[in-house]
DNA sequence: TACCCAAATGTGAACGTACACATTTCGCCG
DNA sequence: CGGCGAAATGTGTACGTTCACATTTGGGTA
């Protein structure tokens, strides 16, 4: 049917070479920015480039070189939207003025996904690679499959693999309960992430720690999976249990849940009971009450992986764990104890 | 220093043949799985892989099949987190259902950086790319760069350019507006989003036409960018304009912010103000009020957007726009007018 | 005008893999 | 026990690029 007898191949350097009547070293070093070109013939050599819709083959590029200008980040979770995102586009921005690029590989947490992805990655000579994965069991993975390039680990609960970023959860909760107990609340709930995951892990260790350190009782935190509706049927149950009369949740979005519920209830936070989140994420400042939660930098934490990973400490270095403080923002949501519920 | 004098170089396919004492089409063999394999021989060559680290490397064989089971999503945008997020999970989730996995590539939307982001994606082999990139100019850069593997457009404002898929923002801005109309609402303000959004512009078209097929007052919408805090500046504006008794947000956040600024002014929504979100969002059920909004099917945009790319309809055929329909979620945040601000 | 050096351009090889095809091994039947 | 065919394994080549080195070109100087 075509009047072209030859198969759809795209063109590569030596169609290119060919029509513009060079070698295709000459137009290898066009893609290159060689300097000793004469203008003329990169002119020529352009030309044809865009004539014929060439494009570089980044495979065989790769392949050559060993180098792909690609810093690769493994995500291995699909929750905690907000922080994930945002640090990503700090990882991209960094990496972009360090004049990288970003492959993003997601996968599912189990095993084989997670050495796919880094496969995936590794395959596409990425030249570092970021480990974004909450959830514990993905480090005992990763301690069993060598990486062979620089690396840095988010949040990870084994510091002796590798460098690490993260904000210190433990210090975050403890900021959160201290909050609550300093304005005079002696019974307070938490309400905690997945136990799976690294962040929920340490943010109820630093809640169960500030809490019998001021020798008060320490009572079981309810176990969630940090959705709204979660913290919405975890408010409806609470409301049974008049033992309490402050909350710290594990993140905002089970704030926001639990404020749905204490306020359909015509429980007032905080004249009743008091509420504090984790996260700080944008919305917080216009829930109903205006949150009091604790702030991580997110931003921070993608920008000093990628500094790490430039940095060039891939080499045998001990690991390096670096820790960001997170911050309390005080909002209307918390204040001196009330009737409770 | 290191007793090893040789360069560290990844072992590759024949540095494993030699090992298991065979030759390297054999390892070619057990790594793609071919049936003509003493069980033995297997076993020995995959012990020497696991031996040495041995990892495919994944340019070579991209360089030499020109196949990677790579579909790549080029995501040209920051804002919008929720939908993009979703879409994107349901695209992983339905690419692996298929056998394959995804490569995101994010970038800005200049030219740039997008001709960039999509040369790194075709680099990689992918064998089709999804496009997800709510601004307009994007895909009139789109329009001059061929891609040559197939392609899906989402939310796309060129229909001529490719098989596109999209949620009806059209139809739910009316949805929207109508809801708004038939309680007897007739004035009625509207929030916008950004105006090179693709959506945002769609979403005004639809309540500018429903308004005057009502032949109500149209007035001038208010233009933002989609986060709950200009929603919050807005609803403070709009206090000095006594003209409405109705809004409808161009997405929840917005209508968040703008709860709170009524909430703290003492505007009672619905009673004095109803108001009306966009997306449905998971958190939208617990705001205060729980907010009427419209409801898009991420989920499915991503399914129809992948099912299109593997029924291989990239091929000449005169492109295909699938519109998927919005829903009107009735919560609390609507009624009957009332004194209006 | 011959010569030399730098600038400009060209040639051969290698990267690690999969495909097509060639060769060897082995069990089994006549 | 020879031979035959299928199963198992090996050899040559191509993919598209960059690097190291070789060669040509050109302008200025002795």
């Amino acid at each position: 049917m075509n009047t072209e007898s030859s198969p759809p191949r795209a063109p590569n350097i030596r169609d290119v070479a060919r029509e513009a009547g060079v070698s295709y070293q000459t137009v290898s070093r066009v893609l290159n920015d060689s300097p000793n070109l004469r203008p003329e013939t990169r002119e020529r050599v352009l030309q044809v480039i865009d004539e014929l819709g060439y494009r570089p083959n980044q495979a065989a590029r790769t392949l050559v070189t060993s180098k792909s200008n690609v810093i690769g980040v493994l995500v291995a979770t699909r929750a905690a939207a907000y922080g994930v995102q945002t640090i990503l586009y700090a990882i991209e921005d960094a990496a972009r003025d360090a004049g990288y690029r970003i492959a993003i590989a997601t996968c599912p947490s189990d095993e084989k996904s997670v050495r796919e992805a880094l496969d995936q990655l590794i395959g596409q000579a990425a030249e570092a690679v970021v480990v974004v994965a909450p959830q514990a069991r993905v480090f005992d993975l990763l301690a069993a499959t060598p990486l062979n390039v620089p690396f840095v680990l988010l949040d990870s609960a084994r510091r002796d693999l590798g460098h690490t970023v993260a904000v210190d959860q433990f210090e975050g909760a403890r900021l959160a309960t201290r909050h609550l107990i300093e304005l005079g609340h002696t019974q307070v709930i938490h309400i905690a992430g997945p136990q799976d995951w690294i962040e929920a892990e340490a943010r109820m260790q630093g809640y169960l720690r500030e809490v019998s350190d001021a020798e008060l009782m320490v009572r079981p935190p309810v176990l969630g999976d940090w959705t709204a509706e979660f913290g919405y049927r975890a408010g409806r149950e609470l409301l049974n249990r008049a033992d309490f009369t402050a909350v710290f949740c594990s993140n905002d979005l089970t704030a926001l849940g639990l404020l749905h519920a204490f306020r359909e209830s015509g429980i007032r936070v905080p004249a009743d009971v008091s509420v504090v989140g984790f996260d700080d994420i944008p919305e917080a400042a216009h829930y109903w009450p205006p949150l009091t939660t604790i702030r991580q930098d997110f931003n921070e934490v993608g920008r000093r992986a990628l500094a790490l990973l430039l940095a060039e400490l891939g080499s045998g270095d001990d690991p390096i764990t670096e820790l960001i403080r997170p911050q309390l923002v005080l909002r209307s949501s918390t204040g001196a104890p009330g009737s409770g519920v």
